[in-house]
DNA sequence: CATAGAGTGTTACTAAATAACATGTCAAGG
DNA sequence: CCTTGACATGTTATTTAGTAACACTCTATG
């Protein structure tokens, strides 16, 4: 069973790049999902639950191997359909992303608010962030629609630098003049 | 030496999901990038030139290793290095795109001309074709502005149906009911 | 308490990508 | 003319991603 429920309105809109408290930050995304699995009638295995953790554990992307190796080192199935079916569950529900440009996986930043974001990619930091996408999806759907294409998903990346390593880049360039 | 140079401006905007003249569609954007190759200082080697042709067959996104495997039957190198490079290298000069949701390469329907655009991949034929992506781009720009990130690349990817298949579709539920 | 379905684990394989190194070609400068 | 260096092509070998297929276990439900 699979009763939609309205998703929890109390995920505060984290500032990925912004230095906030991320121990907060990742429990309250954890809660979220907890809340959301069980609402769903979900569940949130052990295997789930830690794969949801560990990418919790930064704002990066992780690599499907990268989060079996941690996995295998906690007692988990050391094959990689382990990894692969945490991820897959945990995109699916919303959970977490797949970030197409890294091959990789993050953390959903805001777990049921409903979103379709933009993802920013740090090639400085590795980071990811999601911004708000309704614009650019919009957009998307605009052009495509012109053509006559009916689009049911859509993959927004954008590479770049946060504001961090972009103040980093410009200091080291200053440095050399 | 790479002396940039206009690219030219006769490159007619192909519907990809139109029926077309194929072959002039693909001896044209060939003709295109030996011209802005010629004119850029660089250099459309025998493999190269023909990793555009196979690319330009169809409209389809191919994967290195199944560009490689046709290289290979013709005389060219079997290893992948040969696959990726020629693919990187058209890559580079704006003759083909990589389409980072299915791993594969397409070329580019409209060589010469700047453009940034939305990819549009049909899951019924596996077409991949482009189009306009300014104000999608310009809608991402933002997004990320708002939150103090510095676009360097961005990729927009759509995955739907084409209108043929969309149609097709709509037609085999008709019959059902 | 039987049993169907979901979940987890395995083996085995295919596909994608890159690192590192050897060889060939060709144009520019001595 | 011949050397030299840059670029292009080829190789071997390895890493990283992703999936198919099958066996076992647990658990909710009739």
């Amino acid at each position: 069973m699979s009763r939609p429920l309205p998703p929890p309105e109390d995920v505060p809109d984290v500032p990925v790049f912004a230095r906030h408290d991320h121990a907060r930050c990742a429990e309250g995304a954890l809660a979220a999902a907890e809340a959301m699995a069980a609402a769903a009638g979900l569940r949130l295995t052990p295997v789930r639950r830690r794969t949801l953790e560990i990418l919790l554990e930064s704002h990066r992307a992780m690599g499907a191997y990268e989060v079996l190796e941690r996995l295998a080192a906690e007692g988990f199935g050391r094959q990689p359909p382990v990894a692969y079916r945490a991820l897959d569950f945990l995109v699916e529900q919303g959970f977490a992303h797949r970030i197409r440009r890294l091959n990789a996986f993050a953390a959903c930043t805001r777990p049921g608010t409903d979103h379709q974001p933009v993802f920013l990619i740090c090639r400085g930091c590795n980071a990811v962030a999601e911004a708000p996408g309704a614009e650019a999806r919009a957009a998307v759907e605009a052009a495509a629609t012109a053509v006559g294409f009916r689009v049911e998903r859509a993959s927004l990346e954008a590479a770049g630098l946060c504001p961090a390593c972009a103040g980093a880049a410009a200091a080291s360039s200053d440095a050399v003049r």
